[in-house]
RNA sequence: GGGGCGGUAGCUCAGUCGGUCAGAGCAGAGGACUCAUAAUCCUUGGGUCGUGGGUUCGAGCCCCACCCGCCCUACCA
């Protein structure tokens, strides 16, 4: 057994999530998490909101509502949502929590004191009106260089030159239309330089491995030849104290909110064992080097993961070229494997909640299963290069693969045992043919569990898949309709008793994929209906006697083992009900109707 | 501008060390079957592997240039 951390991007809580961002991390990071607790490992899978920075300000200024109180409303549907899909966390919390806070202002004073911070004096832009930072792409003015107007700060869209924002003709501030203060401010900037060495190394160890995949250890390494002191503090009024004396009591200084969200999978780790009631037991995720830790994200965030991350926890834990000692949270485990996916596309274009090309989760859970979308992405997603995402392969997926497919599988088995015995029956002697139908059912544990734990999750469940379709082979073959007579009684029993262990391994092997659907198959064969536990939503109070907030947690202590459990003679089976809901083909039209896309051609889409 | 990734059948995509690597699924055509959500099973057509060079006995695969798409470019997260 080795204990090993799902480490799960932290949506950003500026608004509800759509399905691009939960392709990414969140899909991946649960086939993983729970194909690792059945494989008997020791799982400790964190995430939360994350609520800081620039964005979720503004967002509230448009909705008229303060910070935290925005905050409050997307973290709860992000959560919902998340639960919603079956994202099996041991905790998702967020980052406005007072835990979350102290153990921030604990990493940046380890940092702090092992002298991996220095101290500069920049020029940037302020709003008048509140002293916030202003973000070079929150300005927007004349482009210099080309002269169109509406130029962003940091780029101008029109001819693609970079910018530097006091540099536009007649600046505005694009959140409120105000002239912005060029001013000279100071900030900490985290010394990468210093600790460019000991990333170096570790990457080189990473590679080694030959586990990461090769975009992302290629991009990380290349990062780090140009590498500079990066800010940690903004000018800012939320977000979380810089705890030195001078800083903590100024209102409009915060830690940089990349600087506290990356620290959320050790504060997490550290609020879940607490509300266990063991506040050590995060440790021997962190502190023990035999531990492995997994780290899931869309590829924006490759860089905060392999570079600002463990420069952080290699500046705590005074490894770079400065020394330094660790701090009360010990040495900390650096990233095993940073595991990235690409982006989701929908219909062929970028996903963009600005721009209205999307799909938010809780809308497509309103109107489809949770599990039909998880097969969508494991099976067609964004796990080495971009893909699209289009609602006639969607429907085609669901219907043409979930559900003839599979379902159909299940369904058809369920349903002769039912009509014949209306019990499991016991097999009578095996013929060549049943021992290799039962092998290949029996080896799809070895041979999708390999590619879930390389996180090659597409092949996984496409053997899966295969697999189902030589179950429904062995059947049509052996036409077990046909065997009525009451010599060929045992035969029949034989064949049936084949293909519901086949079916009872397949579910099995499938759950990491299809949680709901593998309770409902279970229940179909005559099971409890718990192979895949779920997640659940608490409403918690805050430790440290902040306010309450909603948590996703569950006990998936009840997690079958991942290896064939070989059925029960005699069990009932019961007259079935379809699992999978197959999709009218209309669906395409209506969905593609929402987003304001019409059918072009029956398959593709052009905008209206 | 710089860095990275990608371009393979009508569609969506696999192709690990240069050597059965011209592949899968779907869509199309034909057939078998009727247990099952008209689901399943079998057979079948179809590609100048983005373009042009190069290395090699041999190149989707390695090298160079170019075209196209996407990501990053450090004060968005």
């Amino acid at each position: 057994m080795t204990r090993v951390l799902s480490a799960v991007a932290w949506p950003y809580a500026n608004g509800p999530r759509h399905i691009g961002h939960v392709a990414g991390f969140g899909v991946p990071s649960d086939v993983f998490s729970r194909y690792m607790r059945m494989a008997g490992h020791d799982v400790l899978m964190v995430s939360g909101s994350d609520e800081h920075g620039t964005p979720i300000l503004i967002a509230a200024d448009e909705a008229g509502l303060t910070p935290q109180e925005l905050a409050d409303r997307n973290h709860r549907v992000i959560a919902e949502d998340l639960a919603s899909l079956g994202l099996a966390y041991d905790l998702y919390t967020r980052t406005t929590t007072r835990n979350h806070h102290a153990v921030v202002q604990e990493m940046f004073r380890g940092v702090h004191d092992n002298g991996y911070f220095v101290e500069r004096t920049t020029t940037g832009a302020i709003s008048p009106s509140t002293g916030r930072t202003l973000p070079d792409r929150y300005i927007e003015g004349t482009c210099p260089i080309c002269k169109t107007p509406g130029a962003r700060g940091d780029q101008c869209d029109t001819c693609g030159n970079q910018l530097d924002p006091a540099d536009l003709i007649d600046p505005r501030s694009r959140i409120n239309g105000e002239v912005p203060e060029f001013v000279e401010t100071q900030h900490f900037f985290l010394d990468l330089p210093a600790l460019a060495e000991a990333l170096g190394a570790w990457l080189d160890e990473r590679e080694a491995t030959g586990l990461w995949r090769p975009n992302v250890i290629r991009f990380s390494q290349n990062i780090l030849e140009d590498i500079r002191p990066r800010a940690m503090t903004r000018d800012i009024d939320w977000g979380i104290a810089v705890p030195l004396d001078g800083w903590r009591e100024n209102p409009t200084k915060k830690l940089y909110v990349w600087f506290d969200a990356v620290i959320g999978y050790l504060s997490a780790s550290i609020e879940w064992a607490r509300r266990t009631g063991d506040p050590d037991a995060w440790r021997t995720w962190w502190n023990d080097p035999e531990a492995l830790s997994y780290y899931f994200m869309g590829k924006d965030n490759i860089t905060f993961h392999s570079q600002i991350w463990p420069a952080e926890l290699l500046a705590y834990d005074g490894r770079g070229s400065r020394g330094g000692e660790p701090g009360e949270y010990g040495v900390l485990n650096l990233p095993t494997e940073v595991v990235s996916s690409e982006f989701l596309t929908m219909e062929g274009r970028k996903l963009s909640s600005s721009k209205k090309v999307v799909i938010y989760v809780r809308d497509l859970l309103s109107r489809y299963q949770p599990d039909a979308f998880r097969y969508f992405v494991a099976a067609a997603g964004p796990e080495a290069q971009d893909s699209d995402f289009t609602w006639s392969e969607f429907v085609r997926r669901t219907n043409d693969e979930l559900v003839a497919g599979w379902g159909n599988l299940v369904n058809r088995t369920a349903s002769m045992i039912h009509r014949s015995f209306g019990e499991i029956p016991a097999a009578g002697e095996l013929t060549d043919a049943d021992r290799a139908i039962l092998q290949t059912a029996e080896q799809a544990f070895d041979v999708v569990g390999g590619l879930i734990a390389r996180h090659r999750q597409k092949a996984a469940i496409g053997e899966a898949m295969r697999a189902v379709g030589e179950v429904n082979k062995y059947v049509s073959d052996h036409e077990p309709w046909k065997l009525k007579a009451p010599e060929q009684r045992e035969r029949l029993g034989t064949v049936l008793h084949v293909v519901a262990q086949c079916v009872a391994d397949l579910n099995l092997v499938l759950a990491p994929f299809l949680p709901f659907s593998a309770n409902a198959v279970d229940a179909a064969l005559g099971g409890t209906g718990e192979v895949a536990p779920m997640p659940r939503i608490v409403e918690v109070e805050d430790l440290d006697g902040g306010a309450g907030y909603p948590i996703i947690t569950g006990d998936y202590t009840a997690t079958p083992r991942w290896e064939r459990r070989a059925v029960v003679v005699g069990t009932p089976v019961g007259k079935p009900a379809p699992v999978f809901a197959k999709l009218d083909a209309a669906v395409v039209e209506e969905e593609l109707e929402r987003l304001g896309l019409e059918v072009a051609d029956g398959s593709a889409a052009s905008p209206v």
